[in-house]
DNA sequence: ATCTAAATATGATAAAGAACATTTTTTGAG
DNA sequence: CTCAAAAAATGTTCTTTATCATATTTAGAT
């Protein structure tokens, strides 16, 4: 029995995160199973030893996000699960909303890079996004002071200012009003914060 | 002198139209140029006479939404730009966010259905959907009291919330989850309302 | 060392699509 | 009624792509 199951393991892996990032530079109809191979160093055979079809792949590239590139993302901006302090959330905002996460195209979150992507993919991806956007959610949640079903509502209208906030400057032109955009949504999301940890 | 000017202005703007529909629900890179004139009751020769290629038909299919579907959208949701009223702002916040426009793949707002697309895509585009974005934050915005600066970053926080909410209502799996989202949306964007109308 | 099953590479197919060249149809001017 | 120019239809090319079938390579168990 060749190959150790710990090297297939690794191999998919591979592929998954190469597709990660041409899935978020290009979009799924912008990227071939021939690219994604490449990108991973293996040729366009051996891709249906790991996935049954190009629509699994991106599921699983958009999921790979939460415990990957974003787990890094978030220790990077300073934000720790395990030890939830109240300017957390300000400093998600900030670093969310943030020009380098703006020009970051291979690592920027997929629910800013693939929304239309994923509405009209199939369901395995939307659900991959709703793990993302809970995730986020359950961030914010849980650094506000209220009762918590309140919290939930704040910590969505939050998480719909950052994500929206960045989707909207992408789709702008370079210019000023990209800028803008991104500091009213950053404006509003730590109006709303305040208005909960008070 | 064959075809009237007036003949082709209308045949060109069936195809735009017939191509804001179609992109609306497959995107930009689901769209062909042969669906196109087929919806247009066309053929795929003629297209060229009328367009450089397909970026440009992009392009102007997303602009055609302000002064065409969008303007009957907004005589539906009772906006009468014209005549101004302070409830005004309620009212299209509601309907932006609305299950119906949610269902509406062929009608709904181009800045809904296709960001992604827009933010890869050429510059035309992306001015288009800087034209919708600025439209939409003109209403909101003569619709505030407070000073036109402020008011300005309200209007963009507001929009950002009625267009996030409904990318990522889009992007959820069908689910209840999709609906608080929306909610949640518009609670935020009605408290920005009032705070500044007061 | 050898064998074998898993992993990867190569080859092939069939379909779709953008762009354009050429032919046919249409209709208003004379 | 005729004709010419604009518009539309048809034909064609070249490229790309998802998927699968077959061949080759790899490495661990014997």
């Amino acid at each position: 029995m060749p190959y150790s199951a710990e090297h297939k393991r690794k191999t998919r892996a591979n592929i998954v995160e190469a597709a990660r990032i041409l899935f978020n530079r290009h979009g799924f109809n912008g990227v071939s199973i021939d690219m994604v191979m490449k990108e991973a160093g293996l040729t366009r055979g051996g891709f249906y030893n790991h996935f049954k079809n190009k629509e699994e792949l991106f599921s699983e590239a958009v999921m790979s996000f939460l415990m990957g590139r974003g787990a890094e993302w978030r220790s990077e901006a300073g934000v720790d699960v395990t030890n939830l302090k109240p300017e957390m959330a300000h400093q998600m905002i900030d670093a969310y909303l943030s020009p380098e996460h703006l020009g970051d195209l291979d690592g920027q979150c997929p629910m800013i890079a693939l929304p239309s992507d994923i509405a009209r993919g199939g369901v395995a991806a939307q659900k991959s996004f709703q793990l993302l956007l809970e995730a986020m959610v359950s961030l914010f949640q849980a650094n506000l002071t209220g009762d918590k079903e309140a919290n939930l509502q704040s910590a969505q209208a939050i998480s719909t200012l950052c994500i929206g906030g960045m989707v909207l400057s992408r789709a702008l032109p370079d210019s000023d009003l990209a800028k803008q955009v991104r500091i009213a949504a950053s404006r509003s999301a730590k109006m709303q914060l305040s208005a909960m940890q008070s």
